[in-house]
DNA sequence: TCTTGACCTCAAGTTCACTTGAGAAAGTAG
DNA sequence: CTACTTTCTCAAGTGAACTTGAGGTCAAGA
């Protein structure tokens, strides 16, 4: 159970408790490249502790509705083998921050026309403001709609 | 073309070109129960004015993040024969409002410690409250986690 | 040494929200 | 009546984000 080569790496297991995140999960993850586990002689996964980072700044992007691909995206600004200095996480932080801004300016301003237009029953897609079919997600392609709009831009 | 018995009813393409939904969509909302359409002699759908503002109230309700589960526990405080009134859609407005204010004020206590918790690199999963795994969607059962966390509480 | 538990890979299954395709029937225009 | 468009049903496919299962390996304790 104590796989430690005297730096302080975590198991697989470990690192599930640690999160709460399912074994498979993180398996998954690292299969993307999300995350990117080294290995033991014996081919087990090794985790840093900064890895723990990575996996709860994949929760929280999640929970803002960022898909796996815009995290990617956004993980690719941080070292791999390095952990990540305060400046590297400062600046993910940023960008990620503008997004959060947006998305919070979009439902205050659904939040101000909500009343006016579902309560007052006028709720029609030609004259109803509130819904603008042309940023709708899913324009191209199959498979379920994006449940949030999308906001990472590359 | 023109399938009118008088009433104003609508053929489902011209619901699809008013909406903007797929004719495939809006068949799969009949079937799924969120709207309701009659039915020709012939077995063609017919809609009436108000199902155009339920599947204006199911898109914008997606926009938010509720699933059509939820969604369709929004709606079933609305009549489906009769025309709903003001009052009715002002019944479901409220709580509508009170899930979005909710989701507005996570996003903003979220963004207000984004700077001092991903931007510090003190971001980790037992330390940093900005991540609750407790309610966290997708505990139970398989398939792919919500996007954003259920709010719709029944 | 044997057993046990954590871990491995790879393939296939699952949910959601649809779309696509095949084959048939309804309704309209000429 | 014929041609054509629209709509119908039903089955199967799609993408995202995982989970589940089968069958095998690694490492620590009795």
């Amino acid at each position: 159970m104590a796989i430690d080569t005297g730096k302080g790496l975590l198991s697989i297991g470990e690192v599930a408790a640690r999160t709460g995140l399912a074994v498979s999960a993180i398996r998954y993850y690292d299969d993307e490249g999300l995350i990117s586990a080294r290995r033991t002689p014996g081919g087990k996964r090794l985790f840093i502790r900064s890895d723990i980072r990575r996996l709860s700044f994949i929760l929280i992007a999640q929970q803002l509705g960022f898909s796996l691909e815009e995290i990617r995206t956004q993980l690719k600004q941080l070292p791999l083998e390095r952990t990540p200095t305060k400046r590297d996480w400062g600046r993910i932080s940023r960008g990620f921050r503008a997004h959060l801004d947006a998305r919070i300016g979009m439902l205050e301003r659904l939040r101000d026309r909500l009343d006016g237009c579902i309560g007052c029953g006028c709720l029609s897609l030609d004259a109803c403001k509130l819904y603008n079919p042309g940023d709708r997600a899913g324009e191209s392609g199959t498979g379920p709609r994006l449940v949030v709009q999308k906001s990472v831009t590359g």
